[in-house]
This record gives structure tokens, C-alpha cells and sequence, in this order.
DNA sequence: TCTTAGTGTTACGTAATTGTTACTACATTA
DNA sequence: TAATGTAGTAACAATTACGTAACACTAAGA
């Protein structure tokens, strides 16, 4: 997952911090959303979906932990990772923060740098986590295109014949994850089509001299797998 | 995943750290190690396999940053949360950590309320994640993962042939427990396949050998058992 | 129809895994 | 201490599983 496709939604009544810190977001590259007040940020988040939410713990309307005791609420949003923003020192702000749900807490004054390298250590683990059901899979320098059947191999593109392709697709779909030889054939070929002993073999060696011998790693007795 | 089974390791060189924060992390209930410079530290993990490492930055042996780079690189911990322990106002630790693979950073001085929330939030994730990932079992130092027919001992990848897979994983299904021969034979080779009578022993001794000489206890007259 | 790319089959070579054997070691019991 | 039963070991044998090349079939388009 790119971090062009990571939204971050923001919510501060103080529109200086707003701006430096969305300033900061998007110049690291992430789709930034912006609201003033708790109200606003729970509409904005229910609209936007955003993979990381920053909540002022102090704001009028609605302050911060109510604004996250809903989100938490909120179905899709369970897994939301929500970070507050709390002046230094106030400990009670922190452990309220975490009863009502919250991931992580950012102190104030904001320093940029320290800010961005927090993001990013958030969302580190949802780039890879949404990796395994991308349409688009980048492994080294390939990048596989489930969703326009094609992939592209330093920059070259490469066109796979349909049932390649496919058992490409399935072993990409999950990364190290031996796939067993009746799930190929079952997901690739159809339960019903009964083929020849040797058939997988022969597709995995074509993948193995257009994509690259060493992906393509076999378990013998059980099936293969692809590996990074 | 109960509190009790998930463990969280402390690295930090001074023993009153150590001391006060183990003491606040077991009253919540997790099962606490701890180990007292870098070195240590990743020796530990490697056993031990926590979900949640604790690192402080500055340390004698091997710094925090150091300990947290080869831990991201050992095999089955690309996932653990790795948080630092740093004095206030240093950011540069907070950023320079944060490369280095960490998810978060808790400043000095510690106050145990903040910090179990902080605990709590982090391991969230965790205790509802694990409940899905039945297919990777941990027994003592070794990680048993049937989705990519591995195993991980000490941070170090094994590959066995699928019937030592098996046995190994039917073994460590209830450790300390003694598996007659024969139910062994069932469940590993299928009652209806003979084999001669040294096959389980040969295939033990390989167990041996790769995996430990002390994990696997013969009992006379009955069967084996996995011991950690 | 002919051609062609895609797909599947076969036969065979090779390598890894699995199983057997014969012998050794050790403990238990008579 | 000899006899017996049970397990450990190494070397070897058998089996299984995989890789490969060459070829056969098939459907779609020229």
C-alpha cells in the first residue's frame, strides 16, 4: 500500500496546529483530512474512513476522548488506529485517552520530525497488512497487477497466458504461505478438471524462467510457495 | 489470547527500572522477562519469543537502536512491537528509533499508570489478532508455523521434510505429554500404512539432531515426549 | 483451413525423503 | 552374569516427489 493511499484524518480546534501538522503529512506523502472540532471529526470520519485519526484531547463541542469513544463505536472503525494530542504532563488526559480506546498519544509543542517518524511507526504495520490483499503486489522489482492481468518485471512489462497468471496470483496472494498442491489445483484448475501429475510443475517452471527461479520456492511433499 | 500468555521483555541496564516496571507489568498480568544489556536482550527474544519488547536506548554491550535493528531482522519477530525507553527531550533518539524499526517510545521518567495504558493499548491489537492465527504455535525457544511448514528456533529458520514436520508438530501439540508408538504411527504415518519398527526412532533421532538432543525424552517401553 | 499460443501429457532423469537392516548399547530381570 | 527386551545408530535401499524436455491436444484468429 502506497502512502499516497494512506488517509489521515486530523481534528484540532487551533487552526495553526492544523496546518503545520497537515503541512507536514502531506509532505511525507499522505492523503491529510482536516476537522475543528469533535463533531466535525466524527462526521469527517465516518465519510472519509481514515486509517489514522489525531484527536485533540482539548477542544469545544466535543472534546477528544468522547470523539474516540464513538469512533470506537463505529463499525468499521474498530480497528482504526487513533492517536491523541495532549499538552505535556497530563497524565490523566493519557490513561482517559487509552480507556477510550486510543492507539497512542502525541505530546505537545509538536515537533515535525518526531511527529512524522510517530506516523510513520503507525502505519508501518498497516502498509504491509493491506499488502496481502492488494490487486497490486510489489515484490523487489516486480510488480504484479492482479486486477489488469499483467505484471511488470524491471519496468518491462509481461504478459502471463491465463492459467499462469492465475497461479501467480494465488501464490502472491500470500506471500511465504505454502499453498498445497489440491488447493492449486482446486483454486487454479477447478475441483472438477482432473489433470495430469506433472501439470503444476510445468506451470511453476514457466513462472520460474519469466518471473525469476528463486520466488518459487518447493516443499516437497506439500506444495510451494512464493517468497520475497 | 489471555493476558498470562502474552510476554512482554525489558532491556534496560539499571536494575530499578527493571525492578518497578516488571513488578507493574505482572500485576496486569503478563508474563514479564527481563535481561540487562543489548546483547542480552536479543538472546532473550530469540528464547523467548515475546510479543512486546521493551528496549531502553542508552545501554551498555549493545544500545537500544542496535538490539532493536537485529531483532527487525530475526526471522518470526518482524512483528513484534519494539518500544524504546528514553529520556525526555531527546529527539533525536525518538527519530533515529523509529528507523530502526520501532512502533513506539515511552520518556523517562516512567510513571506506571501511564505506562501500563500504554501497554495495554499497544498489546490491544495482539490479543485480539492471535485468536485468528491458530496455525503458528510456540512451545519454549521454538515456533511451530504450519501456514509456511517452518519452524523458527532461537530466531533461526529450520526447514524439516514433512514427516519430521509432523512428528515435531504432533510432539509439541502437549508438551510433557507421552505419545505411545502406536499412536504416534496413527497420526503421523496412518494406521493403515506399516512400517518397520525403528522408523519412529530413526526419525527422533533426526529430531535430535536438528532441533535438540534434550527436547525429546524416550520412555521406555512406551513412546517419546517433547520436553522444553 | 492453417497457424499459433496456450495448455496438458508423457516419459525419464535426478534428488530428497523415507524406511530397513544389522549391529550396538544399555538396562532390567532372572 | 547371562538372557532378554528395548532403544540408538549408521549405512544403505527403496520409494516418492520433483524437474525437465519433447511432444500432443485445443481453441481462436488469420
Amino acid at each position: 500500500m502506497k502512502k499516497k493511499d494512506i488517509r489521515i484524518l486530523l481534528v484540532d480546534d487551533e487552526p495553526d496546529i492544523l496546518e503545520i501538522v497537515a503541512y507536514n503529512l502531506s509532505a511525507e506523502g499522505y492523503d491529510v483530512y482536516t476537522a475543528k472540532n469533535g463533531a466535525d471529526g466524527v462526521a469527517k470520519a465516518k465519510k472519509k474512513m481514515p486509517h489514522l485519526i489525531i484527536l485533540d484531547v482539548m477542544m469545544p463541542e466535543m472534546d477528544g476522548i468522547e470523539a474516540c469513544e464513538i469512533l470506537r463505536r463505529t463499525p468499521g472503525m474498530e480497528n482504526t488506529i487513533i492517536t491523541f494530542l495532549t499538552a505535556r504532563g497530563e497524565d490523566y488526559s493519557q490513561v482517559a485517552g487509552f480507556d477510550a480506546g486510543a492507539d497512542d498519544y502525541i505530546t505537545k509543542p509538536i515537533k515535525p520530525k518526531v511527529l512524522v517518524s510517530k506516523v510513520n511507526a503507525l502505519l508501518r504495520r498497516v502498509k504491509n497488512e493491506e499488502n496481502t490483499q492488494e490487486d497490486i503486489v510489489q515484490v523487489g522489482d516486480i510488480v504484479i497487477n492482479r486486477e489488469e492481468y499483467k505484471i511488470i518485471k524491471k519496468g518491462k512489462e509481461i504478459i502471463l497466458p491465463r492459467k499462469e497468471f492465475e497461479l501467480l496470483a494465488l501464490l502472491t496472494s500470500k506471500p511465504s504461505k505454502v499453498f498445497k498442491r489440491e488447493v492449486i489445483l482446486d483454486k487454479v484448475w477447478g475441483n472438477e478438471v482432473v489433470v495430469g501429475g506433472r501439470t503444476i510443475d510445468v506451470h511453476i517452471r514457466k513462472l520460474r524462467e519469466k518471473i525469476g527461479e528463486d520466488h518459487f520456492k518447493t516443499v516437497k511433499g506439500v506444495g510451494y510457495k512464493f517468497v520475497l
